[in-house]
RNA sequence: UGGGGUGUAGUUCAGUGGCAGAACAUCUGGCUGUUAACCAGAAUGUCGGAGGUUCGAAUCCUCCUGCCCCAGCCA
């Protein structure tokens, strides 16, 4: 008998199968058995009834508890009563494992115990629509920057100091000296773009703030393009045709998990090239238009980008920021040595920032300058000055956090439930 | 690091000074089309921990502790 998937049972109709998997749920009793089997690509109906089974699988029925691992064999039938529309007549089953007390049942709990179990957590309908989701974003993240030429040039983890000099960085042992888990591979990109003109890394990337918000994890995944020769319009462009691809994609090949997880689509579908684009000083005055006082020169909080986003159906860049908020390589902007030729893109429905990027500075002179001003040790970037040693061009690149993306999508209201086994201040495991 | 909230059965919660409760899960029995099935019955407790007030504390007080939410930092 053909051993087959559930995500393909509509090809085996009037046909037997043979589906290996747990068992989900259980209904009834007496002469007729409801098992809800899942297979990790869906979940099926199992039909058994007195008579038809011979007795050794019917008593079987009464036996098995919900997460059983079994194999079912049996006729696939399409019936409009059963979920998905099609069902499997059971003729045998085989147990292959007796679970005990599984500790998640399908009914409500509380966020500390499932993520004590995230492993087990894992198995229920909706997280595996939601890391089906995160996956397709990966996918579409992956081809759009290798169907554009782009070469992937990971950057280390292991650190030998603060890639932006600013946050908390975790620190590790390494041979007798001190490294520190990466923040950024984006100084490691930008001597990539100097090679391959377009690169991108992606990879896991480690903060030790002390945050304990729902848009922050201590490790998170981000994918870090840098391009040559291009300005902080080139950028932006990029970005934005970068998060309308894989938006659309998602809408396009993740219907049934979109459905599963009751996200309103109508706001995804209109996230389509191009985005608006507004000045830092454009957004203050949004600000105080909505009667926040706020000074020039401060940084947006999370309310601040909420009400921002909120002027928009769409993503909206904010670009060109305060120097002295920003990091010591982003480019002033000619046209004002005050700013800083850098973008955020802000997700709406209040997801805050999905991008942070912007110009380098390439001038060697000026970067010397700013490492000065910002009191970093100078040995740690002999490197990145060859850049500008060397043929020094223009070049502009972007971080995506790919969490923040899955949760905006996916309408979460959490980043913790937007990859497997998230880690924050207070857990580490499992 | 600040501000707020919370900790009671395996789980989700109710219980504001007088016998420790409900629902779901579990177990027993019933049901031939269930949709988080349903019906009847049973079992289930270090009330986060320590100390105090009281005839009597899950409940009031003090300290400790776990977790959740918000802010800051950022993707």
């Amino acid at each position: 008998m053909e051993w087959v998937y559930i995500e393909n049972i509509s090809e085996y109709e009037g046909k037997e199968v043979e589906i290996k998997g747990w068992l989900y749920n259980k209904r009834s009793g007496g002469k007729l058995f409801f098992l809800l089997v899942r297979d990790g690509t869906g979940i099926i109906q199992a039909v058994v009834v007195k008579g038809e089974v011979d007795e050794k699988t019917f008593n079987l029925c009464e036996e098995l508890t919900q997460e059983s691992s079994l194999i079912v064999r049996g006729k696939i039938n399409a019936d409009r009563r059963a979920p998905g529309g099609f069902e499997i007549q059971v003729k045998e089953i085989e147990l292959v494992h007796l679970a005990k007390d599984y500790p998640i049942t399908p009914k409500p709990h509380g966020i500390t115990f499932l993520l004590d179990l995230r492993h087990l957590w894992l198995r229920s309908r909706k997280q595996q629509a939601i890391l089906r989701i995160r996956h397709e974003v990966i996918r579409a993240l992956r081809d759009y920057y290798d169907e554009r030429g782009f070469v992937l040039i990971d950057a280390p983890i292991f650190t030998p100091s603060a890639c932006e000099g600013t946050t908390t960085l975790f620190e590790t042992q390494y041979f007798g000296t001190s490294a520190y888990l990466t923040q950024s591979g984006q100084l490691y990109e930008e001597a990539g773009a100097m090679a391959f003109g377009k690169v991108y890394c992606f990879g896991p990337t480690f903060r030790a703030e002390k945050s304990k918000t729902r848009r922050h994890l201590t490790e998170f995944w981000m994918l870090e393009p840098e391009v040559a020769y291009y300005d902080l319009d080139d950028n932006m462009d990029l970005a934005e045709d970068c998060i309308s691809y894989v938006v659309q994609r998602v809408l396009d090949r993740k219907k049934e998990e979109l459905k599963i997880i009751e996200r309103d689509t109508s706001k995804l579908e209109k996230v389509v090239k191009p985005f608006p684009k507004i000045s830092y000083t454009e957004a203050v005055n949004i600000l105080k238009k909505n009667g926040i006082e706020f000074e020039w020169g401060n940084d947006f909080g999370g309310k601040d980008e909420t009400i921002i986003s909120n002027q928009f159906e769409k993503p909206v860049f904010v670009h060109r920021f305060p120097a002295a908020i920003k990091a010591f390589y982003m480019k002033r902007d000619p046209l004002d040595e005050k700013l800083a030729l850098g973008c955020d893109l802000l997700a709406p429905e209040g997801y805050g920032e999905i991008i942070g990027g912007g110009q380098r500075e390439d001038s060697l002179e000026i970067l010397e300058k700013r490492i000065k001003e910002h009191n970093l040790p100078r040995e740690a970037f002999e490197w990145y000055f060859d850049l500008r040693k060397y043929g020094s061009v223009p070049h502009s690149g972007f971080g995506i956090g790919l969490e923040r993306v899955v949760a905006w999508i996916c309408g979460l209201s959490h980043l913790r439930e937007a990859i497997p086994f998230p880690r924050t201040i207070y857990r580490l495991s499992p």
